[in-house]
DNA sequence: CAGTGGTCTAGACCACTGG
DNA sequence: CAGTGGTCTAGACCACTGC
């Protein structure tokens, strides 16, 4: 066993080692990390050490693992859950009576971050930030308004063409294309009424109330890389949530 | 080791009959559970396994593991989070900031299940249910309006006063008073405006959009014991997610 | 068949709690 | 100090996948 760096217990040192190298691109999304044999060797420690390393990474939903297969880099694409963030579901209950969301980007474009949205980011006001405002409609309504900023830096060369070129989650794009994860989310969530413009982009009265959704989504590290601002039509659709 | 009855890992045929010990009110809430060497003796398994069994209960909230004292039942009592399946906090992002609440009982009646209670709660048409309907205030200002039904059997003797009367959490009632715990719900999110008797007991107009939460909440083996309604105001509170 | 993750064991030792 | 949960190991065997 290697010797002990600061306190903590080994396996925590072993995940940590092995979200550095996640996060370095030592592995891709949809790839497969080594065996736990093989990293077990590589830090040399027992198999059982590694492996709740990598329980811990799974039950995070970094990871998959895959019985007699290995243990594969999450991804926002290829999930049998095509969305992973987006709690919005049809109230018939049957997630797949949508079909795929029909996705109009309305508008993309670059400005100066505004203070509370370099705040959620973590950047300093006047920072360049991508905006993206854009449609999800169903059946051809339109159920989902989503205004979106993202750090310029990481995402230098996202425009709307590539944006509506797309196929599958932006979230996919954002993995394949500029090697960012987002791996965890945080939502506030409230019900208003919308101005104008929204209410004309979700074809609805500006006296119908809409949930609106701001999210938070995080990297590696739980480095703010996203900040989405959402109004969903509830009629015929409703967020789900589960307690534990 | 003892025999394998069905084919499932033993660690959880080993979690079920520690979940059936539960559910009986070997242990109760608050309670410790006997350690895990203990455990390991009665099932004739090894410490590991008991170990993993109650790793997962741990992980579903059903049990709570303090190092050095023992294993405990959970409550909704004594749990530093006042209120465990109440997403709704201040903007302030201050839990604390709020204070207690202040707990109004507008209505208490038993009453015949209409079709819809009937089915979220898995009884028939007509059975007896509890209703309740509630108000809570911070601040003086009514925030949370809540209508929620319970089976008229295991709920037998819960009256106005009995809720009243009672300091604490309403779940923490129902474990001591009735023997019910909550261990697990699921929430159906809208956003809506309130009919005339709701938007005055909100204090609020008519036109104030609010956040509808659709809560069933379950006991053991997924028994649904709870259907509650809650109209939130969000404008000095919203409701917040994790996603991970 | 070999290689993967999944289960189970037995035992050693550590860290925390309380009397 | 004894008793609890927490970590770590080494090794055996099982279940699933794909060649």
């Amino acid at each position: 066993m290697s010797p002990t760096p600061s306190f903590s217990p080994l396996y925590q040192q072993i995940k940590a080692l092995i979200l550095q190298s996640l996060q370095a691109g030592e592995w891709k999304p949809g790839e497969p990390i080594p065996s736990e044999i093989e990293l077990a060797a590589r830090f040399r420690v027992s198999q059982g050490t590694v492996r709740k390393a990598i329980d811990e990474l799974a039950a995070e939903n970094i990871v998959v693992r895959r019985q007699g297969k290995g243990t594969f880099v999450a991804t926002h694409a290829e999930q049998h859950v095509q969305y992973r963030f987006l709690k919005l579901v049809p109230d018939s209950g049957d997630l797949d009576s949508d079909g795929p969301a029909e996705r109009t980007i309305v508008d993309c474009k670059r400005l100066r971050a505004a203070a509370d949205v370099a705040r959620a980011l973590s950047l300093r006001t006047g920072d360049a930030v991508l905006q993206v405002r854009r449609v999800l409609a169903y059946h051809g309504v339109p159920t989902i308004l989503e205004d979106l900023w993202l750090p310029g830096t990481p995402f230098k060369g996202l425009t709307a063409e590539r944006l509506t070129g797309w196929r599958g989650p932006m979230y996919s794009l954002f993995e394949t294309e500029f090697g960012v994860r987002m791996v965890r989310a945080e939502e506030k969530i409230r019900a208003v009424l919308p101005d104008t413009a929204q209410a004309a982009l979700l074809q609805v009265t500006n006296a119908t109330p809409l949930l609106s959704v701001e999210r938070v989504a995080h990297t590696y590290h739980d480095t703010p890389m996203e900040l989405r601002r959402g109004l969903y039509r509830t009629d015929t659709h409703h967020y789900r949530n589960e307690l534990g």
